[in-house]
DNA sequence: ATGGTAGCGGTGCTA
């Protein structure tokens, strides 16, 4: 079963591109963060010729995620608990059945800037509640997979030039303290533990030349139940499709598991 | 210290 994690920056801008890297990459399941449409004017028609049954939860203009997958999904469940006011489209979760079931989540992480401010607070708040939702998940004992846009970069060597993040949301100690937090409850970073290399980057920013110069970061994630890290076979990051035209600032990462 | 680019939607916000 090969799950992917895919920033498209818009579903409409990034349609066609989106198609062009399933053909190529084949994925089982694709998690989507910001598609940035109301769940009505998601164009699904394409990927439902492909065979992808889509389940979305989206908003006008911002947030919004959605799992495509061309194994059954059952038990769709959207919003991260633990905040009734809270109104961004940033989770939704569905059981894939394959020859064993997995339970995937695609997320969307607030990126809390400016920090200090409440959007910092929001998100430290919000990944608080995604501990808890992942603790009550955990005592499943099934295989989980929470990928997604983290807007969290864990480590120095998640940069081209960490200095220049020191005091942005996404790598402030106490955002990674957060993120550590959640790990800690037991959960192993795919990417991580298959490729030990360094410069191997999941985002470019759009301005100041970043992809010409590899200045990027490694934010999208998949973090994996021990059931699920005991069902890893790969992982990898498709960053060709970063240079194509009318690119993300983000590429498909993706994972191989034996289930 | 500033401004640089992109998407959505039709202005300014978000990133």
């Amino acid at each position: 079963m090969k799950i992917a994690t895919f920033n498209i920056n818009g579903i409409l801008a990034r349609h066609d591109a989106l198609l062009t890297w399933l053909d190529e990459a084949a994925p089982d399941v694709v998690c989507l963060q910001e598609t940035k449409k109301i769940d009505a004017e998601f164009p699904r028609d394409a990927f439902e010729r492909l065979g992808y049954t889509v389940e979305l939860h989206g908003m006008k203009s911002f947030n919004g995620v959605a799992i495509l997958s061309r194994l059954p999904l059952e038990d769709v469940s959207r919003r991260l608990p633990g905040d009734d006011g809270d109104e961004h489209t940033r989770w939704i979760e569905a059981t894939v059945m394959g020859r064993r079931p997995v339970r995937v989540t695609s997320l969307y992480l607030p990126n809390g800037n400016p920090a200090p401010g409440p959007k910092y607070d929001f998100k430290l708040a919000w990944m608080e509640r995604m501990r808890a939702r992942v603790s009550v998940l955990l005592e499943t004992e099934e295989p989980l997979v929470f990928c997604g846009d983290y807007n969290i970069i864990p480590q120095p060597e998640d940069a081209a030039n960490p200095k220049d993040w020191l005091t942005d949301a996404l790598f402030l100690p106490a955002s990674r303290a957060a993120f550590q937090r959640i790990t800690n409850l037991g959960l192993t970073d795919a990417f991580r533990v298959r490729n030990r290399s360094p410069g191997q980057y999941s985002y470019w920013d759009f301005q100041r030349g970043a992809w010409e110069r590899n200045n990027g970061i490694r934010i999208d994630h998949h973090l994996l139940s021990a059931q699920a890290a005991d069902l890893l076979i790969d992982a990898g990051i498709d960053k060709q499709v970063r240079g194509r035209e009318k690119p993300s600032d983000h590429v498909p990462v993706w994972i191989e598991l034996d289930a």
